[in-house]
DNA sequence: CGGTTTTGACCGGCGC
DNA sequence: GCGCCGGTCAAAACCG
């Protein structure tokens, strides 16, 4: 997509300029150790909204992680869109067609065309490059951290490391190793401010987090013990 | 041995 | 039409 590419001087420019601030996340997530996200200033809205975000997207002070983490079905990625809005740290978030009825058209400038692909349509002369009809979902948000990775509390696959232009670093490729869901992620590290790591998802989750689901059992259990009592 | 990572090749979109 | 670029595939290597 072209509203917002981790390569783009644009992003790059908004590291530069220190548009961004520290933001409190809920300190109490066991899933965000050592990150710390950042977001634009509300007064750099234009600059989200150059990366593709809302021109009125808000930017909240909190991240609810526990939303994030719930899983979404296809048909709830309607509701999700303005979930992710909500999600803080979103510096671009691409509203497609078919989910969220956006009035952002895909601009058809730039050359990614992963957005939207059909998945799975067999190796050869026909691997990749579905048609660019409707897409899912996708937002993007940076964390200040020495790890590339941040542990959201999934669990991924890379499938590819590309050298981008502009950038030092180069590009992960994940997919989330779940066997129906086909939700990805890109990670890159930004050039000019190596603490910072933008964190592209693409995609919803149509399954439990593995790992809130085994924080959660215990107390279940207990919980179910007690309500026997 | 099964799952994950690495990495070069391949493909499609876009700009010129 | 050609070259550049980003995204993906898939075989090999790696790892627990």
């Amino acid at each position: 997509m072209e509203n917002f590419r981790e390569g783009d001087d644009r992003l790059q420019l908004q590291g530069d300029d220190e548009l961004f601030h520290h933001f409190n996340y809920l300190q109490s997530s066991p899933l965000m150790e050592q990150q710390q996200l950042l977001q634009p200033q509300s007064s750099t809205c234009d600059a989200a909204a150059d990366l593709g975000g809302p021109p009125g997207m808000p930017m909240p002070g909190l991240v609810d992680w526990a939303s994030l983490l719930l899983p979404l079905g296809p048909g709830a990625a309607a509701g999700s869109t303005s979930q992710q809005q909500v999600v803080a740290g979103v510096v671009g978030e691409e509203m497609v067609s078919g989910v969220a009825g956006a009035a952002a058209p895909e601009s058809g400038a730039g050359s990614s065309s992963g957005v939207g692909r059909e998945e799975t349509k067999g190796k050869g002369s026909a691997r990749g490059r579905g048609s660019r009809k409707a897409s899912r979902p996708r937002f993007a948000f940076q964390t200040k951290s020495e790890n590339d990775v941040l542990d959201d509390g999934y669990r991924w696959r890379k499938y590819g490391q590309k050298a981008v232009k502009n950038s030092a670093f180069p590009r992960s490729y994940y997919r989330c190793t779940h066997h129906t869901c086909n939700v990805k992620k890109q990670v890159q590290r930004l050039a000019k401010d190596t603490s910072i790591v933008v964190t592209t998802y693409e995609g919803v989750h149509n399954h439990p987090c593995e790992k809130l689901m085994e924080a959660l059992n215990p107390i279940l259990r207990q919980l179910q013990f007690l309500s026997q009592l």
